[in-house]
DNA sequence: ACAAATCTGGTACGTTAGTGCCAGATTTGG
DNA sequence: CCAAATCTGGCACTAACGTACCAGATTTGT
């Protein structure tokens, strides 16, 4: 169901955002009617009446994530100065745009990411929506690599993808999971000059 | 609880491998008291009789499975012809390893695995576990690589397995998701000689 | 053979979940 | 300004879950 009216949206939008929250700090199967409900400050039955179904409310806040995520991704992009692009600090862009900014709670954060990838396949409903992501990811970093004066084919970008994305899933697996250095590990070094 | 009869021994075992079959079949999430139960053909006590927890079954249910994947690989190993190891049948062998052997219903096979890496990060009780499976599979493809007359580094060896899961979680989100074809490609052009 | 240990299986409790219901309040459009 | 549309929010239903309980049956060790 839609809203129709500006409160209603309003509301709405406030359920979204409290599920995208709930989404960053739990995963998706934090998702949930009451949590949604008690985190927006609203009553349970609000999340019935604007949303048809849990999985309505999981797609709505997947994709609110999403866009918050690529609008970051393009903002690097937009700032980003060509003659800074030395090895290590490009290394930490493309990481930046594929786990998220690095911050000290980052192996949660980078958790999600791939819980999202995987989630995907339990869940077929979300793909299309993880479809137009991925291939926007895609473009987004094709062009960082052609701003930053390292073009790269398309399949390039691919390949270095899954390296990251690999090498994070594996990491994972560790008494004490740091997906970022081991992602930084083996995107240094295929990425170095042959 | 850890059974102390015979009787109770089998049918302790007879609840690891429902338990499996369901892991399987469901992932995680399909891993319950009542259906282990139900699959074992046991009553629903009978699953906390011989399991403290839940997540003791799922322990228990993953170190079998995994054990099970692994003799896999070890027969592929032994029974391995060095003479036979052409390009295409040996990145074959490879994914047979990574993605376990090739099914009309491998997708969702190999969905399975991914789940498995991942929910790790939410199971920390699980790693100790993942890690020792994760690192004699490593040895396993180090000694095949070796055997196929193709030896490689450990670290080169890391770098395809990422290469593969990289490829694989990046392939389910497709609309009808082959990651198997996925990783084969990626893999097929990684090991190309240069 | 018999006491102790082990196992059995039916039952029930307490939680939490998704979802449906509906009388009343609010907002909208003409 | 008022009828119609929209929204509100408290409540309750059903289902499924992990787990605990316990009287009785079975198996074990001596």
């Amino acid at each position: 169901m839609t809203a129709a009216t500006p409160k209603g949206e309003r509301r709405r939008q406030a359920l979204v955002e409290a599920a995208a929250g709930l989404l960053v700090d739990g995963g998706f199967d934090a998702i949930r009617h009451r949590a949604v409900a008690e985190r927006a400050g609203l009553p349970l039955a609000s999340t019935t009446y604007y949303f048809d179904s849990l999985d309505d409310l999981v797609t709505a806040a997947l994709e609110f994530q999403g866009n918050a995520e690529l609008a970051y991704g393009k903002a690097r992009l937009d700032e980003l100065d060509p003659r800074e692009c030395g090895g290590d600090a490009f290394v930490e862009l493309v990481l930046d745009l594929l786990l998220g900014p690095s911050g000290d709670r980052d192996a949660e954060a980078v958790l999600l990411r791939y819980e999202r990838l995987v989630a995907t396949g339990r869940r077929p409903y979300l793909r299309p929506l993880m479809r137009r992501m991925s291939g926007e990811l895609h473009s987004l970093l094709f062009d960082i690599f052609a701003r930053a004066g390292q073009p790269v084919s398309r399949e390039r970008v691919e390949e270095l993808i899954a390296l990251v994305d690999g090498a994070v899933v594996n990491a994972l697996i560790e008494i004490s999971p740091d997906p970022r250095a081991a992602a930084r590990r083996m995107l240094g070094k295929a990425m170095q000059p042959r």
